[in-house]
DNA sequence: ATTTAGGATATTGTATACAATCTACAATCC
DNA sequence: GGATTGTAGATTGTATACAATATCCTAAAT
């Protein structure tokens, strides 16, 4: 058999690196991001770092002014207002196509997901677990392309959010409007959502 | 007063020229791209024309394979369908806001859209005064970042059906299409669009 | 005191050089 | 003959070196 080795590039790493330290809130919002320092924390080059800049920056991630630099993206309240609104639009096309195609398994992850996100101290991995449970919801849908779009999105908001909220009041509510979500769609319910 | 002399950067003048032969056909989809070949031809190093590459794939117009290089992307058919349901969404959504809040000089625009398409040989353009049409016609609803994937998912269209279908066919129907769609907006007809 | 000019320093952008990997084809083995 | 290995050439990935631009600080001018 074909083993998958899966070499990976070194500008790959690198933007999986620099995209989990800044959607952990390690590298805040409108922070700038020499290259040179972060190449020498690395030990690569910079070759391979700005590529990997280029990558989050179509990500939505940072945002790279020609001969300035790169600083992580911000986002303003008019931004963060339409990202919402746009999310909305895509959960509710991809939810009221995926409630018809859910098997009993797809039931069975979902609810996987919550109880993991209540068990563990899982205030530090929330955003991965809130994403895994959104897409979970809508992979059933089968539209794979606009399930990336919807991601990215996702990762966007949670960012902005962490700077505005404080996460552990709005965390219980999330939890049980997932549970709410589940039962919903277990009835075929598709408008409720 | 400041200049703006607005010095671009060779990547971005990469990408821009590349963009362009990918949307005009000149390179076809699934076709490879050798950076040493394209480079020589642009004057450049590979360095930025690496960038320009990177750029690309984030809008979806080639395809990177670690170590193996960079294609055309091709859509498959599953794929383009998705897109055409996703664009479909956007666009219902995004003209639903934009009707109410058009102004006569919002119509103006659209209506001095058609008249161009219509009276220059703009089969080449065919591409670009689309989108220019479907533009004016989003734009009052005031979504810029969903304008910007719109576009994107436009763009990527129009490549794939360039390839599939003889546009002269439906170049008619689509410009009849585009003067109803004007005249259901003047009327605040949100639905029938 | 504020502004403006100028240059030193820091930072980014690009070219060149080299290393790593893939691809195609030939040689070898069964 | 078919599969496998190995080697040469082509292509991509990355490091280093240099060029271009921006930033910051100082100082002169009004």
């Amino acid at each position: 058999m074909n083993r998958p080795i899966e070499r990976r590039t070194i500008a790959a790493e690198a933007a999986e690196i620099l995209r989990q330290r800044i959607l952990t809130g390690e590298l805040r919002a409108g922070q700038p991001i020499r290259q040179e320092q972060i190449a020498q924390e690395m030990g690569v080059s910079r070759i391979p770092l700005r590529e990997a800049l280029k990558q989050l920056e179509a990500e939505g991630f940072v945002t790279i002014a020609p001969h300035k630099g790169a600083v992580v993206a911000t986002l303003s309240a008019a931004e963060a207002e339409e990202l919402f609104a746009l999310r909305l639009q895509l959960e509710t096309w991809l939810l009221r196509d995926a409630i018809p195609r859910m098997r009993e398994g797809d039931f069975a992850h979902l609810d996987a997901i919550i109880d993991e996100s209540r068990s563990r101290d899982s205030l530090s991995r929330w955003g991965e677990l809130n994403w895994q449970f959104h897409e979970a919801l809508y992979r059933p849908a089968g539209r794979p392309l606009s399930l990336r779009f919807l991601k990215r999105i996702h990762d966007n908001l949670d960012r902005y959010l962490r700077l505005q909220i404080a996460i552990t009041r709005d965390w219980d509510r999330a939890y049980r409007d997932h549970q709410d979500l589940v039962a919903l769609s277990r009835e075929r319910k598709v408008e409720a959502a």
